[in-house]
DNA sequence: GACAAAACAGGACAATTGACCTGTTCTGTC
DNA sequence: GACAGAACAGGTCAATTGTCCTGTTTTGTC
């Protein structure tokens, strides 16, 4: 009687509900984000969901754990590795943002920043997941100072805290740019930062 | 036979309700407060809630134009007035900040960044209201680093993207205070800034 | 093809949300 | 003290929240 035959597919229905998830906690937040907005996104049924996902917790944990983490090492640790130097890096990466927001028009921000913010004091291990992000972006970014100060590219360079600095002064600016609709902070990080690193390098 | 007397007091019990709204929002989070929790804390009846505030969003609009700006105000813009230059306002305002949080041993976070990120894509009104903040804010700052150019305490500095990165720079470093519960990206910027002004004031 | 477990469908559930309504009490004015 | 409007009490409302339950289908294994 039944003509719609079904398809089981975990794999592709999980990630389905964690690609929705990811957008939509970035783009409207976790707490604004409901789980049946999400079903309706993914295009999973209750039960799917329930399944793969019994609590929304949960899928904000994979979430940060796998997507924002990942976000985080495709815009800022590859770039670091790829680069000769931290301030060419951090150049480039900010010009690519730039770019790519002054293209679709609107300013979603930091993902990393912009769950941090509404989900590190809800729960412990949420928090500490995205503790842990910002730990291994540091770590990164720190590292390659050090580099450049072993091979002296750079002087006068605390890398742990300069890094800490850029990281800050990006999520900060994201956080402005996207209250205000507008990719001027960056713009003014950018070059602030460029125009800093200068006197440290070279 | 109603023993109970009243004693109305609109302006105490609007300024009650604020108050618990401030608080609330800017620890808990706009959306993460519901009207019943405000109305426990300012220990207000629904009716006094209703008269005073219709909607959730009227509240946080009186909010971020009375309360979250008059942050700002104490801990920026006030000690700028104070100060002899841009530099020794910010190191104060670091190091007082930084005092408070090592204090009470938690960090919520800067009131203004953190109703901005969640608020700021959910109301066209909310939005403009946290941007005036943010542009008063960048406005004190900036026409701070422009009178010390002119009374020659600096060079080589241009005031506008300058303070976008002290204000970043601070924003982004209470973000991730807030999610590792560590003053520690406080100092470190502290330290950072104050290294890169005196490159500019000499 | 029998069987068990995984995968999924669809709905129900209590709890909570923000908003609002009617009725009562207070307070200033004449 | 009569009156009007502001101020407040307490409850109701539909809508939505996250979670979970029962039943059905698919899938792999022997």
């Amino acid at each position: 009687m039944t003509e719609n035959r079904r398809t089981n597919d975990p794999q592709g229905v999980r990630r389905r509900i964690v690609d929705a998830a990811y957008d939509a906690f970035v783009s409207h937040g976790y707490i604004a984000t409901g789980m049946l907005e999400l079903r309706e996104r993914a295009s999973v049924s209750g039960g799917a969901m329930a399944y793969h996902f019994p609590a929304k917790r949960e899928l904000g944990l994979v979430v940060i754990r796998d997507r924002v983490a990942e976000a985080v090492r495709q815009t800022w640790i590859e770039p670091l590795h790829a680069c000769a130097d931290a301030p060419t890096a951090i150049d480039l990466i900010f010009g690519s943002i730039i770019n790519e927001l002054t293209r679709n028009g609107t300013v979603s921000g930091c993902p990393l920043n912009n769950m941090a913010m509404e989900v590190s004091h809800l729960d412990p291990e949420m928090r500490d997941a995205l503790s842990g992000v910002f730990s291994s972006w540091h770590e990164a970014l720190s590292a390659k100072f050090r580099a450049d100060v072993a091979n002296e590219r750079a002087h006068d360079v605390n890398p742990s805290s300069l890094a800490t600095l850029v990281i800050a002064a990006y999520s900060g600016a994201m956080a402005i740019a996207k209250a205000r609709q507008d990719v001027g902070p960056l713009v003014d990080c950018r070059a602030e930062l460029a125009a800093m690193l200068v006197t440290k390098y070279g």
